[in-house]
Parts: C-alpha cells; structure tokens; sequence
DNA sequence: AACCGTCAACTAACATGTTAGTATTAAGGA
DNA sequence: TCCTTAATACTAACATGTTAGTTGACGGTT
C-alpha cells in the first residue's frame, strides 16, 4: 500500500537536508524514480516528514547536478537520458580513469599492486560461481581502488559525479552472456599493465575497457524510447 | 562608503537564487571575498535586498562545489586553500584537457584549425604589444575553443568546476617576466600537434603546458599563507 | 592568576505563510 | 468540430517566523 520508494531519512546522517538529498539521489541512480518521473514538493514532505525547506534544497543541488529539470514555476521531474549526454558522460570517464590509471602505474607500491591483484582474482572466482552481484561488487571496488591510488581523495566523488547518467543507463544494460568473463579479462590486461609498469600498455586497455560500454547502451534509445529526451 | 563588493543582481538573469549564487561565485573566484572571508547571510540579503531563501540556496550550491565551508549551526566561510586540492585540480584539468586535444586532434575539420591558429596568431600579437590583459582572455578562449571542439557542450563547464580552486590561485600568481612568452610557444607546439594529426605529440605538448601552472602555485603556500588550510 | 561553568548573543537550520507564474480545463465563438 | 479564451487549480519561488546549536565573554571558584 505505501508505495513510498524512498529510504527512511532516519538511518542516514548529517542535516535534514543532506539526508532527503541523499534519498532523493539513491531513488533516481537507482532507477526506482525512473527519468520523466514528476516530483511533488507536498508528497516528499508528507512522505519523509518534513517541511518544504530541506526538501528545497535537496532539489536545488539535485538540479546543480543534473540528475533533475526545474519547470520554473510549474513542476521537477527527473531528467531524462539523452545519448550525447551520455557520451559526453563516457568520454569525462575515460579521461579521468585514463589519467589515474597512468599515475598508478607510474607510481604504485607493492602494496597497492597486491590489492588490486586480490581484487582480480576475487572478480574470476566470483564469475566462475555465476555470483554476479558480488561481481559488479568487485568491478566497482578495482575502479574506485585505482582512484584512490592516486593519492588524490577527491577524484573518485569527481568521477561519480560526471558519469551520474552513465550509472543510471547501465542499470537498464541487461547482463550479456559472457560479458562478465570478458570484463575481468579486461581488468586483467590493465592489471598486468600496472605491473609491468607500462603506460601505454595500461592507457590503452582502459581506453578499452571504458569503450565497452556504450555500443551496450546505444540499443536504449529504441527499447527504451521513454527515457530519453524527445 | 558602501564597500558592497558584490555585483548587482539587477544586472543579471534568471531567479534570484541563480542571481545570488552567480554574485556570489563571481566575487569568490576574483578573491574579492578572500579565503577565510565569513559570510553573514543578514548582510547578503541587505545588500543584496533579497530575503534569506534565496541567499541560503546559493550558498548551499556553493557549498556542494567546495567553495565556501559551512560550519553547522554556527558559520559559514570562503574555503581556504589546500595544496593537495590544487594539485588535484591540476591533475584532473590535466586529465581532461588532454583527451579533448587528443580527440580534436584526429577529428578537428579545417575550420576548427584554422580558428585555433587565428587564436594563437592573436596571442602572439597581444604578447608583442605587451596587452597581457587581452592575452589572458585569449588564453583562455584557446582552452575554450579546444574543449568545444570535441563536440561535448558539457566539457568547458565541467572543466571550470573540477578547477575552481586553481582559478582562485591562479589570481594570486603574479605576472612573471616572460612567462608569457613561453605561454604562446607552448600554444604553438599543441596548435602543431593538431595541425599535424599527431596524436602523442599533442598529449606530451598539453602535459608539458598544463604542468607549468603548479610550480609557480606552489611559492603562495608560505607568500600567502594565510589563504592556506592549517 | 588560571580554570571551569553559566549565560547571553549570534547563526544556521527548519517550519510555514505568501506571491506569482504555469498548465489545464471548460466554456464560448467560428 | 475545432480553435480561442478565460478561469481555476497547482507549483515553484520567495518572505518571514521559529528552533536549536555554537561561540565567546563574563563571573565566580580554586
């Protein structure tokens, strides 16, 4: 009956504010407010409990970010995909995954290379058991474990924040026969490139990797026309 | 007498949040409000003749960019430096300006060439004359020009974000003898680079430019050390 | 003189009342 | 039937009242 998709306000932290912009946000990247949506002031209110003010705000950094469209003085709906968004979106990644992955290379410790190794081989067990949630998992980690290495804190928020559209599109991306097997071959590749200390070697196979994403999306506009933009 | 520093919001568009955000930014980026600068939301509103909401939503966007700190239930002020901050901003500008030269090196038409070289042929006409006001807004619109090339309408705005902290710095180096000069020819190597459709050269030519900004940053850490973080 | 607790003043954060612009719908004319 | 138009309902945007947490200063104690 209640129909309420949003995550209680209470089991998260900071402001009012913070805390209804971190559950509008989670509600749109994971699709449960799919693009188009409208949103209604009153029903976030009535639905969080609270006033109009925080519920403002939420929206006014959502707008700055993108992930929703302000009618000016008549409605909000969670923006819609447009496919040069979301190349622009693939092309901001790749620069920025490119970049740190050069530095890494250049500069790791053995540490750092043992983590990602880990990483790895955990992704090829994880495969192998057709666990493919605890593989998107790992995916995700050996990304944010190469920003991370960098030594700059800053540049995995950075990268989030300019592939907000790509992390939506790629929920719709239904699990392709193989696809998995290939992605951790393609880690593979980057991870003997960090190893190896070989910068082109290592630019190249995430120019790669990063490139296997969008022919995937592409086939969205058609099957899901109503997501995009007219 | 009315040391009111920030830029009428007559002059400007869109609702009086946007207007009041846009006053605000413009006078944090030129270091009229230096770092450290409280800013008193009564006062805002005063000069600005505006009530608090729409100064609150603009703080809170400045906030989520990282230029001002708000300091709960107590202040908020202009965020102060840090030196990891503006090298990674430089490492993401770095980042993001060599994948749009290496792109519009293999794309670029010859009207985009010719534009370029117009650009740098001003630039050295401008250093010539010793107009380094003139050459600064060339400079620029050589990095402007470049991002718009690669046909991603996002990409100068997102540049602008990801460095806000290195414009504010940036105002605080001081012309340096020949500088200028130097500028230009790193300019011309890039602008050769593309002309030639040569990809590598066009990297290693932005690398070697982009680099050239940290180490004269890096002096403000003890001239201007109370812009700095503790 | 140095330390601690209390209190007053100030500010961000939140709630709520008000205004003005937009969209939709229904009625009236062609 | 279709188009125009006027009225209404709804929403973002703005203004303002209220709450609660922080800071700093003062006074009293050790």
């Amino acid at each position: 009956m209640t129909e309420s998709s949003l995550n209680k306000i209470q089991n998260l932290s900071g402001s009012l504010s913070q805390r209804v912009y971190q559950s509008l946000r989670e509600a749109i990247l994971s699709m449960q407010y799919p693009p188009g949506t409208v949103i209604r002031k009153g029903a976030i209110c009535e639905q969080l409990g609270v006033s109009r003010s925080p519920v403002a705000e939420a929206l006014a950094r959502l707008s700055a970010e993108g992930l929703v469209d302000v009618i000016p003085q008549s409605a909000t709906k969670v923006s819609c995909f447009s496919m040069d968004e979301i190349r622009e979106a693939s092309f901001l990644r790749q620069a920025l995954e490119i970049a740190a992955v050069e530095k890494v290379t250049l500069e790791r410790s053995d540490e750092q290379l043992a983590a990602l190794t880990r990483n790895v081989r955990m992704q090829a067990l994880l495969v192998e058991d057709k666990d493919f949630v605890g593989f998107y998992q790992a995916d995700e980690e050996f990304h944010t474990l190469l920003m991370n290495f960098t030594g700059f804190n800053g540049v995995s928020q950075v990268l989030e924040s300019v592939s907000l559209h790509l992390v939506r599109a790629r929920m719709l991306v239904l699990p392709e026969e193989g696809r998995p097997g290939e992605a951790v071959k393609e880690h593979q590749a980057i991870l003997a490139a960090i190893k190896n200390q070989d910068v082109d070697a290592a630019r190249e196979a995430m120019k790669y990797h990063i490139g296997q994403l969008i022919p995937r999306i592409l086939p969205l506009e058609e099957s899901h026309a109503e997501y995009f933009k007219i």
